[in-house]
DNA sequence: TCCGCTGTTCCGCTGTGCGGTACGGTGCAT
DNA sequence: ATGCACCGTACCGCACAGCGGAACAGCGGA
């Protein structure tokens, strides 16, 4: 990641939100003074007091007869006030930035709404053949691929329902009706981590695309990169990596711990 | 609350906390270095290089052009690991047993498990004649006051499912067995925030329960004084208020911002 | 009971962070 | 366009806050 340096800092307040992290990846749920002191090299001393100001403002809490510390309310307050804040379009948005300069192609963002999926946001290149999506329209689940990416990744339950309820409706020549002919891209793009699609959902048009995932293990969001269909088709899959490390980041920052 | 005092501090660390809540507080999503200076009468030297410390550990992040600084990503992950870590039993056990000892009778903790109710925890108190519960056994949601406290904070079509799929059985003379001699019921326990049950579950037996709220402002778990229906039937309204502020903090420590 | 380990406090020196001030950039109102 | 007012950021010397080593206290196990 690229470390844009912050100017002067206060070692103190590093070294306490050091002992603040080593919670949060430690494999034990409560921590010792001495525990602490000598994973990240401080003095007992030192660590006692740093405990002693986040007990008091109850960022930690210590045991009253075993006086060891663990992680207190108050940081769940902070981290749910960071979840109601965080908006998936405000996040992606440089990501999707990136993505178009690197690639030189159109990036989308989408979100599933019940049976349908629709484009939140998109961020196009600076030329004159490129890929222009509808923002706030709905499209179906199975076809194209950011509704595939989306798809591939909910329960099977929820997919039979889509199947049942939408039905794989025909967009263009390329779109996927045969419902066994789905499951079997769906178990290839979970294996490779991203679907592709080449007009599936509107002709002329490729596209490769990964999930977003919220902090809670479910997909929040899909990404796409697409591009007209003769130009990007043979670049589809050099241009995964570089939109799995942009999903990867996003659903990062949205709690997802994987 | 008992401001158990902790011993010395660091006042940097304290002031840097400080920061931290604030964006919890705030109503606006980003604050800039004066607001905050002025906010908790610091110089902004120190505002700035506090949030360039949280900065370079990811607690706050930075708008790069407007400057303006908004919570990290970092802030939800210490979070989750709270939510990951805490469990119900542990946080009501103090409280369980305060409860107990205030009131001298048998302080319960349920939790729902899809059509009903399981007893986690108990504490009795040091008398004779007492109420004991059976741990981990299965009861109907519908009777006995914690059932009805959690049931009475469900949502309308969950209620509905309830009574439709496991249906209103008697256990005692006292049981409702009546749809809408239920509702009726669940609707004064809305209004006053807690439930009653004279025998309804259990002959001999009243109690007291209301409703402990998760993070997502649902319910998780009830949580019941009981007694013996002579001694304790005439107290059950007294004892309330010491109950829903036994509530109250344990659905504060789960998150619950009410 | 003793020992070894914890967490906690004490105290004097030191180096770190404080704050007044100065600087550069941005955006708004003129 | 131009000015200005306010923002965030960097500088620097002094004062004092916090550091560290050691001493203390309380537990639990041998």
């Amino acid at each position: 990641m690229p470390d844009d340096a912050p100017g002067q800092t206060i070692a103190a307040i590093e070294r306490a939100v050091d002992v603040l992290t080593l919670f949060g990846e430690a494999d034990d749920r409560t921590l010792g003074v001495t525990e602490i002191a000598a994973s990240l090299a401080l003095s007992k001393a030192v660590v006692h007091r740093i405990l002693s100001s986040f007990r008091a403002k109850g960022f930690v809490e210590m045991d009253e007869n075993s006086h060891r510390y663990q992680l207190g309310p108050a940081v769940l307050r902070l981290g749910l006030t960071y979840l109601d804040r965080i908006d998936v379009r405000d996040v992606a948005r440089p990501v999707l930035e990136r993505l178009s300069t690197q690639t030189q192609e159109t990036a989308t963002l989408s979100v599933r709404t019940g049976l349908s999926r629709v484009y939140l946001d998109q961020v196009t290149p600076n030329r004159d053949a490129k890929m222009v999506v509808q923002l706030g329209h709905s499209v179906p689940l199975h076809a194209g691929a950011s509704s595939k990416a989306m798809l591939a990744f909910l329960r099977a339950d929820e997919v039979a329902a889509y199947v049942e309820e939408a039905g794989l409706v025909r967009l263009t020549d390329e779109t996927i009706t045969s419902v066994k002919a789905l499951h079997e891209e769906l178990a290839t793009i979970r294996t490779r981590g991203y679907a592709t699609s080449t007009g599936e959902r509107m002709s002329g048009a490729a596209s490769v695309a990964a999930p977003v995932f919220g902090h809670d293990g479910k997909v929040a969001a899909a990404m796409s990169v697409s591009g007209p269909l003769e130009r990007f088709r043979d670049r589809l899959n050099d241009t995964a990596p570089l939109l799995l490390a942009g999903t990867r980041e996003v659903s990062a920052r949205l709690g997802f711990r994987g």
